[in-house]
DNA sequence: AGCGATAACGCCACCGCTAACATCTCCGTT
DNA sequence: AACGGAGATGTTAGCGGTGGCGTTATCGCT
């Protein structure tokens, strides 16, 4: 910034100014200075400015995995706002592990970022308490809790999973089987299957509801297709199948073709997440859309909004979810 | 930093110390350094110690978009290599425009990272400019060129994308046809495409390459059963349909089903990339499988190698692909 | 006992930039 | 002509750490 003042001879603070307010310096002088910045190829140094300024422009996201697409529109558009606004995100995962939650916030936290975006409403004391002290926003997401660490941008994953049900139901199905991939830090799984077990027990009081869960491994097609089978074998008097993604429930779908159930008629089945492919499978997958790439554009307003100092109405933003109903059911 | 220092009675240069390398403090001022830090819950600054010691601990990397899994996959292997040595990715998406690429490229030198990852390797005169003058290491990757900026992990996708053909024209398909989604900054797409057209030319010599594409619009299966549409439309003689990528071609295969078509009697499908679905479509998809992860595990050991002041060998990484041959042809 | 080597720790300057305040210039107004 | 105000620019003092070097204590060896 030195050789950029020299060759547009003024002070170092001049540039600085006319980098970040280029209407606070004269026009002759701003465009000196432009091409002073362009013959010296110079670029800004963002961690010496964070620090003198206390804004590192930088917003962290925190997310499961980023191997899920789902997940993905959400970043994309909480990037889609935040970029224009001259914000970075810095993106970790966790591998839905609290343990690696837990580092990275801590490892994020130090990266002083001016805001915070996380998904889930579960995590460990030591994290929360980081999140409360950083004395920026926090953004919690993809659920639903009355009380957030400050910000909340979700919606309730069992209510959805409860609407699976009914609908279900009003379908004729009666033997239902709840099959998925439960993590130990996956809060919103759980919170899906505690949402079938409500709604199972108000619509069949008594029976024992069918659960079939793996705890582990990757989130692929294959493992819908292993949870098929252990359904088949278990619960073999199962009409109707709730998967807790839709990963899952394509694999099974697919598998079912392949194995000569007919469905919906053998064999209805649900997912979660209307991923691309649900609508395209043969029959077309039912399932609970959600508002995945508004629910990151909201965090990233939410967070705009407090990181300029305003303050926000509303701080707990419920994006709802819809059900679809294709012909797997 | 000074409250620990006071809290364990000490300079904050040791603390400093202690932080970096605790084996160069005394073990009984380690521990009480220690407590300090959890009983201050102190959080480092790491934008002050990278501007102390010159050393960010970030790397950036540059994708064309988050949606797509396959270049999760990378990433995913990208980061699990380097959170371990300390190191925090630092992601920027340019949705495939060259613009927002050089905008990226700027903004994540700014924050000065100690070295790039970059998913292709065409870029503006400009962004290539600031990428060798970072003086850190740089990986292109996904694509293949003689002459990368710095290094290079990837595999040539127009070379994958003849062995496509060969296989096609080995089972018998005589009129191809290439159906893709080229978007302006999608060289990879570009590359897939001359492959097809330099093998087509090769068995059909003096033949009309048959070529459909779009050039924008999402990433998603309906883009592929539009190009279906258009293919029977315009090349209603085609008995085999070349797709660019496993998303389109897996949109294409449902949508055959739908229609009646059989695959692969009628027609051939073949995609790239092969993602999850492609193993578990019915028939499965004949596709090009790539390293993805590796790719991403392979230039953080590059990048670490050299951020730690070592030289690479190897400055170029052919991670090659695989024909998955399965039902669709 | 004296010496040098080593380990443990402190002091100072500085990384590159910006907040806050000071100064200067140029107006319009009275 | 004197004055006040607004806009443009310069000066100063850090932001929170770390590199480099100096100091002190300890210890083994001659």
């Amino acid at each position: 910034m030195a050789d950029v003042a020299q060759a547009a001879e003024v002070s170092t603070q001049t540039v600085s100014r006319a980098l970040r307010d280029p209407r606070s310096v004269g026009p002759e002088t701003l465009a000196r200075i432009e091409k002073a910045v362009r013959e010296t190829r110079y670029v800004q140094n963002y961690a010496a400015s964070h620090l003198a300024s206390n804004r590192s422009m930088t917003v962290a996201a925190i997310i499961p995995t980023i191997s899920t697409s789902i997940f993905a529109e959400t970043i994309q558009g909480l990037t889609d706002v935040l970029l224009p606004e001259g914000y970075q995100v810095f993106l970790g995962h966790t591998d839905y592990t609290t343990a690696r939650e837990e580092a990275l916030v801590r490892s994020l936290a130090g990266r002083r970022p001016d805001g915070f975006f996380i998904i889930g409403t579960k995590h460990t004391q030591e994290a929360t308490d980081i999140l409360k002290r950083t004395g920026v926003p926090v953004v919690e997401s993809w659920s639903w809790t009355p009380r957030p660490i400050d910000l909340l941008v979700g919606f309730s994953n069992a209510a959805a999973m409860m609407e699976v049900v009914d609908h279900l139901v009003a379908r004729g199905y009666r033997r239902l089987t709840f099959a998925g991939m439960i993590k130990p830090g996956d809060h919103r799984a759980k919170d899906r299957l505690k949402g079938f077990l409500d709604a199972h027990g108000r619509h069949f009081p008594g029976v024992e509801p069918r659960v079939v869960t793996t705890t582990s491994g990757p989130m692929v097609m294959e493992a819908g297709v292993e949870l098929l089978e252990r359904v088949r074998r278990d619960h073999p008097e199962t009409d109707a199948v709730v998967f807790a993604s839709d990963v899952l429930a394509s694999g099974a779908l697919l598998k079912c073709a392949a194995l000569g159930v007919r469905v919906p008629q053998d064999l209805a089945i649900t997912g979660f997440g209307n991923y691309d492919i649900a609508a395209h499978l043969v029959p077309g997958l039912t399932t609970i859309a959600i508002a995945s790439r508004t629910i990151g554009m909201e965090a990233a307003r939410l967070l705009l909004r407090r990181m300029q100092g305003e303050e926000v109405a509303a701080r707990m933003v419920d994006v709802g979810f819809q059900l679809l109903a294709r012909g797997s059911t």
